[in-house]
RNA sequence: GGAGGGGUUCCCGAGUGGCCAAAGGGGGCAGACUGUAAAUCUGCUGCGCAAUGCUUCGGAGGUUCGAAUCCUCCCCCCUCCA
């Protein structure tokens, strides 16, 4: 603990960051002079999952912890009142106490799985944010101009665009801020999008006569899409709550282009071995290859079975026996007339698809198939006696009991 | 507070009395091709056991045989002036 040398220190936190500020020397004269750091992350509880994008700067915090450092996980339940409108297009919608709250309970949670919680310091921002009277407020604000803030480019753009920039999303990154100056941290880390967030962070720690904070940030992590950040509200993301079978598919998923970014930023690997994939690809190496092994590692991390769903994986779409991925339904007695079943009413039943016009389309498009067998949009009654294998598209199979 | 411009289906954005469940693009879904990738092509994309049916164009009323389109009031956003 602690006794790790200083240069294997630094390039130990340095590896996979962005940007580190004002410098990497600064980061090792800090080390040398405090021996132990305070590490702060904040998180705001947006919503209900944390996604593997959120992972990248937990696993920093977690090298931080590993190295023998003091981690501070905040959890931004006031902050997520406000809103960060950080890389944002537009206002957040305002949530409720109700809805923080609940958030906040699973978030610390799922940092556990990748945190030791026992030695981190867990704190909610309301703590003391929620204390600050109008006259702080004002104080804080008279540290930022407005100008600085429209030469950011979410603003900016917003600004430009005509859209809805409100008071309330100014004071942000003032809040986030003061969450330094309450636990004092050497080094925030966070996503380079918060970058002027950090930075206020420092300059306000200046301003309360504090030794500011140093600065890391990690490349944001692009979504299952291939183009834009991995977020909740994008729908392009991977939760640490996916089941194992949806966390391995969905990563099977990304586009190639983006399987070395995945294997930088989430697993281990070294940069010499993913200059050899990249090689290797560009060469004609299959790049599912690759990815299956990545699937598998990250699966494995979150699930601890990722050879198993690996199998599965190959079984269901490389030898197509859908069985593999197959989940249980049983047919509700009371939609089986004369031993049949309306085959639209029991895909929306079984929550398969939205509405029935999505369960007539489907059908009517050849994506249904019973047995194997398509069915026929003019005939949707049929037969059941339970142990069918119903399809619906390719990435969708059940198999079929009758309930009594 | 004054003047002007806006609020359309998941998103952007057409539409100014019937031909509008509403162009086009994006996204999504499905089919073909594949590696459940990308690219490409094709189709679908409000609900409804489907009907000259129902609900939808910021909200509430009204005019009309008929409204997203006209009128009234209200709410919200943007710009300029103060």
């Amino acid at each position: 603990m602690g006794s790790t040398p200083i240069d294997k220190q630094v390039s130990e936190i340095l590896r996979g960051v962005a940007e580190i500020l004002p410098s990497e020397e600064e980061l090792a004269a800090r080390l040398k002079k405090r021996g132990k750091l305070r590490v702060k992350l904040g998180i705001d509880p947006t919503h209900t999952d944390l996604t593997l994008g959120h992972t990248v700067v937990l696993e920093k915090l977690r090298t931080f912890q590993e190295l023998g450092h003091d981690v501070i996980y905040i959890i931004g339940d006031f902050t997520a009142l406000v809103g960060d409108p950080s890389g944002r297009k537009k206002a957040r919608p305002q949530l409720t106490e109700e809805q923080i709250r609940q958030y906040a309970a699973t978030f610390r949670e799922q940092a556990g799985k990748i945190l030791d919680m026992d030695k981190a310091e867990v704190r909610y921002n309301s703590e003391w944010l929620a204390k600050l009277s109008m006259k702080d407020c004002i104080e804080l604000c008279s540290q930022m101009t407005v100008a600085r803030m429209l030469e950011r480019e979410d603003f900016g753009e917003r600004y430009r665009s005509e859209t809805p920039i409100y008071i309330h999303e100014f004071l942000y990154a003032l809040l986030q801020a003061y969450d330094s100056v309450a636990v004092k941290p050497d080094i925030e880390i966070g996503a380079t999008e918060q970058k002027f967030n950090l930075l206020m962070g420092r300059q306000l720690m200046q301003h309360k006569g504090l030794q500011p904070q140093l600065v890391l940030t990690m490349p944001i992590l692009i979504g299952t899409d291939g183009v834009m950040k991995m977020s909740k509200s994008e729908g392009n993301y991977i939760a640490l709550t996916d089941t194992p079978q949806d966390m391995f598919g969905k990563v099977m998923s990304i586009p190639d282009g983006i399987i070395t970014h995945y294997f930088r930023l989430l697993t281990q690997k070294g940069e010499d071995e993913i200059a050899a994939m990249e090689k290797a690809m560009a060469e004609g190496a299959n790049p599912m290859d690759f990815k299956l092994d990545l699937a598998e590692e990250i699966t494995k991390k979150f699930h601890s079975i990722g050879k198993q769903e690996r199998d599965r994986f190959i079984a269901a779409f490389s030898e197509g026996d859908k069985e593999a991925i197959a989940g249980r339904i049983s047919v509700p007695p009371r939609l089986i007339k004369d031993g049949k079943v309306d085959i639209v009413r029991l895909l929306v039943e079984i929550g398969a698809v939205k509405s029935g016009n999505e369960a007539r389309r489907l059908i009517a498009q050849g994506a249904v198939k019973i047995d194997g067998k398509k069915v026929n949009p003019e005939d949707t009654q049929l037969k059941v006696l339970g142990g069918e294998l119903l399809e619906i598209g390719k990435k969708k199979a059940y198999r079929v009991a009758v309930s009594e």
